[in-house]
DNA sequence: AAAAATAGTGCAACACTGTTGCATATTTAA
DNA sequence: TTAAATATGCAACAGTGTTGCACTATTTTT
């Protein structure tokens, strides 16, 4: 049941927030808010949803990935995050034939050579092609 | 002088164009629409600069680079690129601060592990961090 | 159990990014 | 210098995302 994350979290348990979530938890992509629009039984406003993504990706229960198409996906963390720490550092994939865009949570970003007066926080690696059910036999 | 590029891409020369090349020329971070609607001596229609930017898009005299805002920014290729093929598989880096984005055209991407059943090709690599000109001493 | 405090929702309005169609203007080549 | 090709400006539009405010629902306090 979703409604534990909700308590963790500390959010009031509402049926827009247990019906996005399920969209997150039954998806294995990454979903845009016009994604989840049309994946909802009940109509919300729209507002309500960007509200609703929004106080998820705050306390970490999702995490947002940008494609090259400008919209913002969102996807579930799968290591613990919460208000204070997202640890979502791990590589996506967009496929360039059906556009969807996947979490590799556990490929590990390599490392880089370090950057003479840079300070790295945060490094964002999209990998695009094709995946395996756009693949031409 | 900026012509030979326009003659070598086969676009005609024009103000508009002159004007947006030398924004590029004389910048050493990534130019988003707005900004270079703020650097332009002249007023010229919104339109006519969205145009101006695709067309050097297509003909391989910028290339498209997409941070965390969703707003496309825009950079000099400096690998002859042409309207057939791109060659820009470069590190981008993002300030947190000052929210500039640079061009690493120097920096590899590291390689990635094989993934079965995806093909790959290309790869995006947004560093985010603090650069020289934020650090606190 | 009722009242007060807090949090969430819906609506209207808005700002910004980006695109298209079409008439007009400018370049370039003949 | 004219015709063809290309570029520009304007109007309109679609999509994404935010804010303010009134109203509603849920918790907490009394
Ligand atoms: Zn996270
Ligand atoms: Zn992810
Ligand atoms: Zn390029
Ligand atoms: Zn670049």
């Amino acid at each position: 049941m979703t409604d534990n994350i909700f308590k963790k979290h500390n959010l009031r348990i509402t049926d827009i927030r247990k019906e996005v979530l399920d969209c997150f938890v039954q998806s294995d992509i990454a979903l845009s808010h016009s994604d989840i629009e049309l994946l909802l039984f009940k109509e919300y406003d729209r507002v309500t949803i960007y509200r609703t993504l929004n106080s998820f990706l705050e306390k970490g229960i999702l995490h947002k990935v940008f494609d090259d198409s400008g919209v913002a996906k969102f996807a579930l963390c799968k290591y613990d995050c919460n208000e204070h720490q997202h640890n979502d550092n791990h590589v996506h994939f967009k496929c360039e034939v059906c556009s969807k865009v996947i979490c590799f949570h556990d490929m590990q970003i390599p490392h880089l050579p370090v950057l003479k007066g840079f300070s790295i926080h945060h490094i964002n690696l999209l990998v695009q092609g094709v995946c395996p059910e756009c693949q031409v036999q």
